[in-house]
DNA sequence: AGTGAGTTCAAACGATCGTTTGAGCATACG
DNA sequence: CGTATGCTCAAACGATCGTTTGAACTCACT
C-alpha cells in the first residue's frame, strides 16, 4: 500500500456531516462535498462506492461510538443496586450532548434528526440493523421500571419523548449560551432539562 | 377567462403533498409531480411561478385551516370563567389530529416534521412570518397558566413538547389502529395520549 | 363567425446531478 | 532500477433537474 489514506476520507467525512445538516441528504451534491473537503470529486466514489454508502458511513462513525457510550453507561446504572428512571435517561442522553465536544459533533444529530424526519425506508432499515438493539434494550429498562404501564401505553411514551429528545439536541448546539457560562455548564444544564422532562413525560399518572 | 382551472391546481396541490411527504422537497420533482397529478409538466410554473412557491401553497392550504381552527378552539376555551392546561394543548392538538379527515390530511403532518428537521431558512421565515402569531399565542397562554416557570425554563418546555408532538402526529395515520376500533374512536385515543403527555411535560414540578 | 384571454401541450433550454474513465503521480518492495 | 500498488486528478458520461418557449386548443363574448 502506499498512502493508505485514511486522511482524505475523514475529510470526506468531515465535510459531509456539515453538508449534510445544512442542506440534507439529497441538498447537498458531492461537489459540494469534495470542494469543501479539499478533495477531488472523484475520491467519494472511490473511497465510499457510492453517496449512499457515504451517508451510511457519516452515520456508522458517530452512531458507533454514542450507541456504545449509551450501553456502557445503562450496564454501569443496572450494576447499581438499586436503578432510578432518571438515571438510564441520563445513560441515553448525555453521550449525545457529550457528542458537542467533538468538532462537528453537533451538527450529527440534526442530521440524525433529518433522518429522523424523512422516512425512508432504506436507511430506517440500515438504522435498525444496526443500532436496534439499543433502543431495544432501553425500551426494556423503561418497561421494568414502569410495570404499571400498558405495552402500548409505554410504546407511545416513548416515542414522545424520543421525538422531544431527537427534536432538541438537533437544535443544541445552535441556541447561544449566555455569557459566564461554561459550555460544560451549558451542557450540564441541557441535560437537567432533558432528563427532568423525560421522566416527567414517561412516568406521570 | 376560460376554464378559470382550480381543478389543475388542486390536482397538483394534493400531489404535491403526497410526494412530499414520501419524497421530500427536494427528492420529488415535478415530473414525477406532475405525472402523478395528470397534468403537464409546465402546469406547475404556469399556475404557482416556481417550485418554491409551489412549496408555500402546499403549506397555505393546510395551515390556513389548521391554525385558524386552533386560534378558534383556543378562543373557545379562553371564553370559559376558568383555563385548564389540558384545554389549551387540547385546542392546539385536537385540529391537527382532525386533519386526517381528510384525504392526505395525515400526511401533510408528515411534510410539516420535514419542514420542522430540516432547517430551511427561507422557509423557517415563511412559516414564521405567515403563522408564528398562533405560536406566540398559545405561547402567551402557557405563560399565564405556568407562572412558577422561568421564561427560559418555560420555552425548553414548549420546545420539547413542540418536537414530541410534531414527531408523533407525522406518524399518525401510519400506525394500524387495532380492528374493533373506530377512525373517531382511535383519533379520540391518541388526543388523549398526546395531551395528556403534553400537561406532564410542562407542568411536571 | 371571429376575436381574445386562459389553459394545455410537446419540445427544448442550460445547469447540475452521481458516476466512470484513463492517464498521471506517489510510494513501497523485489 | 524497475515495477506494482494505492491514490489523485481533469474530463467526460448519460440522466435528470427546474424552467421557458411558442404553438395548439378551449370557451365565453360580440
Amino acid at each position: 500500500m502506499a498512502g493508505s489514506s485514511t486522511l482524505t476520507k475523514e475529510r470526506i467525512l468531515g465535510a459531509a456531516e456539515v453538508l449534510f445538516a445544512r442542506r440534507g441528504f439529497d441538498g447537498a451534491s458531492l461537489r459540494q462535498l469534495t470542494a469543501a473537503a479539499g478533495v477531488n470529486l472523484a475520491a467519494v466514489n472511490y473511497h465510499f462506492g457510492s453517496k449512499e454508502k457515504l451517508v451510511e458511513q457519516v452515520f456508522r462513525r458517530r452512531l458507533d461510538a454514542l450507541n456504545g457510550s449509551r450501553l456502557e453507561a445503562l450496564a454501569k446504572v443496572n450494576g447499581r443496586d438499586e436503578t432510578r428512571l432518571e438515571d438510564v435517561l441520563a445513560a441515553y442522553i448525555r453521550p449525545a450532548l457529550d457528542l458537542s465536544n467533538d468538532d462537528n459533533g453537533a451538527l450529527f444529530m440534526r442530521v440524525l434528526a433529518r433522518a429522523f424526519a424523512e422516512h425512508d425506508d432504506s436507511l430506517r432499515q440500515f438504522l435498525s440493523e444496526n443500532y436496534g438493539h439499543v433502543m431495544r434494550q432501553f425500551t426494556h429498562e423503561f418497561a421494568r421500571l414502569l410495570p404499571q404501564l400498558s405495552k402500548s401505553e409505554l410504546y407511545w411514551r416513548i416515542d414522545l419523548v424520543t421525538g422531544a429528545l431527537t427534536h432538541a439536541m438537533s437544535g443544541f448546539g445552535m441556541i447561544q449560551r449566555k455569557s459566564g457560562v461554561s459550555e460544560h455548564q451549558h451542557r450540564e444544564q441541557t441535560a437537567d432539562h432533558l432528563i427532568r422532562f423525560a421522566v416527567a413525560g414517561l412516568s406521570h399518572p
